[in-house]
DNA sequence: CTCACTTTGTAACAGTTGCTACAGACATAA
DNA sequence: TTATGTCTGTAGCAACTGTTACAAAGTGAG
């Protein structure tokens, strides 16, 4: 089967191998269903900045990227925004679509040129009575979703900053990350703001953070990456 | 079909109404799969302060709490503990046991004596496949736990303790309180250590927190019991 | 190169929290 | 009742963070 989206997406944008054909959720399909599955799938091209869905808009779809990053980042009662994941080719957005609150939690932006695949819920609800492996594997999916939030949950409930700090930074090394010599390498650049967006801290807090994390080692910043020694393994 | 749980449970504690049979997981059931599925899901019966399970067992095991109350509380890597949630009658516990990682990332501890249905892994597989509809039931579910800690993590984002106390008590509220004339009550009694583990705060701060949210006037202790009054609804 | 803009680093001060210690309040059991 | 243990409230000080303001460094466009 031959994969449309690559006509769509042009030479801008840098594919991730996963399809829809190959990708792991839909393993347990017939050639013939998965192709009336990628028929179905609706495509987007989306510019830098661009949002996917908005907190507290209907949330009727789920995306998978196929390419690019996206932030998933939630506005606080107070006003203060707060960064909750970045997102890479691969992986899904919006599958909060499955819950009966029927609004997405989180505003989801690209940040960079994105290529997705959407789905609709009753879409996947027919998708998952007809095959119920296809159910499975997105239970597990979700279930590891849940894990990766409960440590998040863990890194935000530490009061110090620093930790706090290097705590988020490990888990974004994690997903993110691709071993180096010197440990893992963050391989895109993460100013001082995105990190006070995602750890909740003030900008002038992270300076000194970060000071402090490099003053220890912690951390190397070389040619605008960031590099953590202690995670020599992904 | 009669519930066992009533006979084992004795008259110690107060069961939920939600059986196996009338959960709303199993509502696509034929009545003879019902049957066989309690008869093969294993009842136990633990007293307060004994752990389901333990951070960093195997997890092979999910639990459907049939009366009593269960916290989830993780301990971080500095050796702090913090309370990650408490569940109730009808709630699930254990749903990480579906990721690939193997291991509980919490411990459930018991906070009184608790019944509990428990349900391996490759049982509850079966049934998924067997049965399309209880996989989305789950993935509804699992989705919900999703939203409820995105919540979670936004209200420890913020680091004013005053506010994340305030963000948390109402969560816990919102799950277990009951509305009464003056708010929505919480049942139980919260020590201020209690709360210390569920913000991840000082207990003193705590202290000096409550002493401002009660002058606000946005919660109220009547009767060692915590009222919300800003709450009108649950 | 210059210019405009963004990002990073520094400093000082006010406000908040962590920490320790202790006293009073409360509950339970003997 | 007393005794014991737990829970709550207070105080003082050190440490940390938020806040504001400004300087320095880096980046990209023209």
């Amino acid at each position: 089967m031959t994969c449309l989206c690559e006509q769509i997406a042009g030479d801008d944008i840098e594919l991730s191998p996963i399809c829809i054909g190959n990708l792991w959720i839909f393993e347990s399909l017939e050639p013939a269903e998965v192709e009336a599955l990628a028929r179905e799938a609706l495509r987007k091209k989306s510019a830098t900045g661009q949002a996917l869905f908005m907190q507290g808009e209907a949330a009727d779809e789920m995306f998978l990227i196929k390419g690019g990053r996206v932030k998933l980042s939630k506005v606080l009662e107070d006003g203060t925004e707060l960064t909750l994941d970045i997102r890479k080719a691969g992986d899904f957005v919006g599958e909060n679509m499955f819950s009966e609150e029927g609004e997405y939690p989180v505003s989801a932006y690209c940040l960079e040129d994105t290529l997705t695949c959407g789905f609709n819920r009753t879409q996947f609800e027919e998708l998952v009575l007809q095959h119920p492996k296809v159910g499975l594997q997105i239970i597990k999916n979700l279930s590891e979703r849940i894990n990766w939030l409960t440590s998040r949950v863990g890194s935000l409930a530490v009061t110090n900053i620093e930790d706090r700090l290097y705590r988020v930074l490990s888990s974004v090394a994690k997903e993110h990350g691709t071993p180096g010599p010197q440990g893992v390498v963050i391989q895109f650049p993460l100013t001082h703001e995105d990190m006070s967006f995602l750890t909740g801290a003030h900008r002038v807090s992270i300076t000194r953070a970060m000071k402090a994390l490099k003053g220890a080692g912690k951390i190397i910043h070389e040619d605008r990456r960031l590099i953590l020694p202690a995670l020599k393994t992904a």
